[in-house]
DNA sequence: TCGCGCAGCTAGCACTGCTAGATCCTTCGA
DNA sequence: TCGAAGGATCTAGCAGTGCTAGCTGCGCGA
């Protein structure tokens, strides 16, 4: 029967492709997993494949290198960090308060996923991101800070200022995870910022 | 003769130890030349080894392994950032000018080498930083930055206030190396910054 | 001038990212 | 049902990494 030895082929190639995309996304996990459990000098290829319970050119067959598989863990730590800070703002009716959480989100999760906040900002990456090219969750996580930090912009140019206020918190977290910063003053150091900014 | 054996002995060893010094001088130049030219991925005790013309086990016999030959990269350069900084701020009597002009001079040594910058803030180390043990350059750096708050610092508490003031500027800096920032505004961010941090 | 001590080298280990080529297993057509 | 074709997967290996054990030969002191 031809009819249903096509359909059979259709079913398998679709089955195949499930369990690509299945081993696709274990291989991100574990590079997260080991990434943030051991830090990411101990994630090397061999590793990776022992994880995933397959030979290392498996990864290949998967990702152009090992740079693409730790690329493909950032992007989706943007899609984690812009919830997360989306959380936090919808949180919060009144505009100052809702940019403070947004603020307190941003840190937090820099320092509880050290691992995911460095190659996601820290690791020098060939990732867009000014352009249109950039990954969706990558403009959706910087949609973010803009949305909180809109309503407070007051004369200034709204992106400027979205950008002043980002790289702010960036230089916060990275000096923060450093241990380059007095840990008792953090909360005075955002109040600080946060009044000034936008008071 | 005794005597004039026992002074040539003494004038080897300095001879020698001399020597020594210049040769470890030798490597420190080497790691940043090379850093500078090609980027730290260039930098192997390979090519370190080659630069200075020894083999490989003669880097071991003055660092403790690779990582301490980038700390003393990191360290020098401390010195001259902190030089930089102070050559800016001592240029302009006005306060609001001086730091103005400190923190143009510190994004531009974050852009004009960016492998150095990258080794002092970036990459993570185990450098000392808040504790008294940080290395002299590495304070005077900070305390440049300080002296040039201070004039504006008002009512706040000075530290803070330049650990924010720091904090804004290594963001500016690094999200600008990596080109995550529009390129044409980053005047109006630094203007923007400094009006409101102290205005 | 002789012998010692140590500076510096050669060679090699265990690891890294990555890939060529062999192998086996699945699937399809006769 | 069976053989052949195709592709998915693995073994083995390359060139490079940081680092070190152990040999060698030179320079100094007596």
């Amino acid at each position: 029967m031809s009819s249903s030895a096509s359909i059979g082929s259709v079913a398998i190639q679709q089955r195949r492709e499930r369990e690509r995309a299945e081993r696709h996304q274990l291989i991100v996990d574990a590079a997260r997993q080991l990434a943030e459990t051991e830090g990411w000098e101990a994630v090397t290829t061999r590793r990776l494949a022992e994880r995933v319970e397959y030979s290392q050119p498996v990864l290949y067959s998967h990702f152009k290198g090992k740079d693409a598989i730790v690329r493909a863990v950032a992007i989706e730590s943007f899609g984690v960090l812009a919830e997360q800070l989306r959380a936090a703002r919808t949180a919060h009716a009144e505009p100052a308060a809702a940019l403070r959480a947004l603020a307190v989100a941003y840190l937090d999760f820099a320092s509880a996923r050290p691992a995911l906040y460095e190659v996601m900002f820290v690791r020098p990456t060939d990732l867009a991101f000014g352009t249109s090219e950039a990954p969706a969750p990558l403009r959706a996580a910087f949609g973010e800070i803009l949305t909180a930090v809109q309503p407070l912009a007051g004369g200034h140019d709204l992106e400027t200022l979205t950008e002043v206020v980002w790289s702010a918190l960036h230089g916060l977290a990275t000096l923060t995870s450093g241990q380059r910063l007095r840990p008792a003053q953090h909360q005075a150091r955002l109040d600080l910022l946060l009044g000034r900014l936008t008071g």
